[in-house]
RNA sequence: GACCCUGUAGUGCAGCGGUUAGCACGUCGCCCUUUCAAGGCGAAGAUCGAGGGUUCGAAUCCCUCCAGGGUUACCA
């Protein structure tokens, strides 16, 4: 017995942007990949012509990348086989294994309409199905439009195969319709054009949602009629929105692409651990992955059976995406070598228009550039709080929380001209680090009989324009001198106005 | 309607005949020489969808029901 070698493929219709369900699927094909070795194959399932774009197959390759999901064969488009498709279905309705159905649409809405009236369930276009060859022959000759259907064997029989994530599966022929294999156009309907391809591709694993579970009859049904061996099937559980709906971009908006989470500030690996632990756990209570890891640990036995839940808000910015999504960007970025944070950090100042090039690479302020980064990651979520709560560090203009005036500057009379008394003590030190500034700052509260406390929040306040971040006196250590001691003076005004 | 899949805290997962039913996110509280969305500690939160069995013993096995999801397209 042979094992045949592995090759696996993600194949998404080109009808919308890849959704977290597609980058899940994805991803899972590929760590099967990364662990047991094998090809990686991108198909394009485009055979709905009328949906299909060029624009979203372009996005869908976009967040591919993004993610780092790289594929080895491919991109092939799947309408380039038409030509074949059509081919092998003129050989099965050869073979008596399909055959010509001569009804209208609007014909096969009466057959079900009655059908449902009668309570029976409808299968298949039964006055087509019992005509001779010569009779069905003779009518497409004449020119009279006709779909290709497959021709489900009767009797007793089943399909029967072992999913690798929902174990034995079983259906009874009678219950699989004779499905159609190309339109009165001529062109090829998916669940044939999938099993054409797949054979064509000679794939052997094929790892995709659990909407296709019911269709795997159908396609193991075409196999046999084929003469092949299907390839083994792992089905994995959809992801739904917070009210148990299919995601759509149309009901819950962006929170549903990929390329979301690039724009949003997501770094690639955590997003990728995210979607791991979604259907899928390792078995142990670690959460925290890098991509190593997740490849080292991944496996379809690991694969939960019931559909989940991203768990996201439409009204709370804060919890625009799943909070466990948000956490774990956050751990990443937090725990990942500085240097492969450093030039994500790079991307997002330039984009935001903050990019100083003193802190490239060779620049001289680059060591600075990277404690303060260092200092920064420890209390950020995202790659985009950088230019955000992170912006006093990169500008000289930031903006001012509001809410941060309010409870630490305002809500104390003079603590104003405490400020700007603490710029010229700060002012005044010759070697300014965090342990003088904090000596210092700790000396005119206990001067002024005040808690320290207040001039803390108050300098952060003024320094930064915001109430979170680094410890201050780490913080003001990275603004540096001259610029605490500016921004400082300015207390009276700041704010105001 | 028919066929199929699933059902453990708000969410994601552990658990596979004997555990005080674990972990993580989130929530709440306390601590961090009175910053903070970080860190530390702790708490609340699950009659394991419901009801019947089997068993000395069931979240774990069986049956019924219910709920959700999928398929039932000349969509994918």
């Amino acid at each position: 017995m042979t094992t045949p070698a592995i090759r696996v493929r993600f194949a998404p219709s080109p009808t919308g942007y890849l959704h977290v369900g597609g980058g899940r699927t994805a991803l899972f094909n590929w760590l099967f990949v990364k662990k047991y070795g094998g090809t990686f194959i991108l198909r394009i399932e485009d055979t709905d012509k009328e949906r299909s774009t060029d624009d979203n197959t372009k996005s869908i390759l976009e967040g591919l990348k993004w993610l780092g999901l790289d594929w080895d064969e491919g991109p092939f488009l799947q309408s380039d086989g038409v030509e074949h498709h059509k081919r092998v279905a003129r050989e099965l309705l050869a073979m008596g294994k399909a055959y010509r159905s001569f009804a209208t649409a609007a014909d096969l809405e009466a057959q079900r309409k009655q059908a449902d009236h009668e309570k029976r369930p409808w299968q298949r276009d039964a006055p087509s199905r019992a005509l001779s060859t010569e009779e069905s022959d003779a009518r497409a000759a004449k020119g009279e439009p006709f779909t290709i259907r497959f021709l489900v064997p009767g009797g007793e029989g089943a399909t029967v195969f072992e999913d690798g994530v929902y174990g034995s599966q079983e259906r009874k022929h009678k219950d699989t319709e004779d499905f159609a294999l190309l339109r009165p156009d001529g062109s090829p309907l998916y669940n044939f054009v999938v099993v054409c391809d797949d054979i064509h591709m000679k794939i052997s694993h094929v790892i995709r949602g659990q909407d296709h579970l019911s269709n795997t009859h159908k396609q193991i049904l075409l196999y046999e009629a084929l003469g092949k061996k299907p390839p083994e099937f792992a089905h994995l559980p959809l992801i739904n929105a917070p009210d148990r709906s299919k995601l759509s971009k149309r009901k819950h908006g962006e929170v549903v692409s990929v390329t979301t989470y690039r724009d949003k500030g997501f770094i690639p690996e955590a997003f990728r651990n995210f979607l791991a632990l979604i259907g899928w756990s390792s078995g142990t209570d670690k959460e925290f992955f890098t991509t190593p890891e997740l490849i080292e640990a991944f496996s379809l036995s690991g694969v939960s059976r019931g559909n989940a839940i991203v768990n996201f808000s439409e009204t709370d910015p804060r919890q625009w995406t799943d909070r466990k999504a948000l956490h774990l960007n956050a751990e990443h970025m937090n725990r990942m070598p500085l240097e492969d944070l450093l030039p994500m950090v790079e991307a997002e100042l330039k984009s935001a228009g903050l990019w100083n090039a003193s802190w490239a690479k060779a620049g001289d302020r680059r060591e600075w550039f990277s404690r303060t980064v260092d200092l920064l990651r420890a209390r950020f979520i995202t790659l985009k709080d950088f230019s955000g709560a992170g912006r006093a560090f990169f500008d000289k203009t930031y903006p001012l929380d509001p809410l941060a005036v309010e409870k630490n500057i305002d809500k104390v009379p003079s603590l104003r001209e405490w400020l700007v008394e603490l710029a010229s003590r700060f002012k005044a030190i010759p070697d300014f680090k965090k342990d003088s500034a904090e000596v210092e700052l700790r000396k005119l509260a206990d001067e002024l009989g005040i808690k320290a406390g207040l001039l803390i929040n108050g300098s952060r306040t003024v320094t930064t324009g915001v109430s979170v971040g680094p410890p201050l006196f780490d913080l003001l250590e990275s603004l540096g001198q001259d610029t605490v001691v500016a921004r400082l003076a300015n207390a009276l005004t700041f704010g105001k106005g």
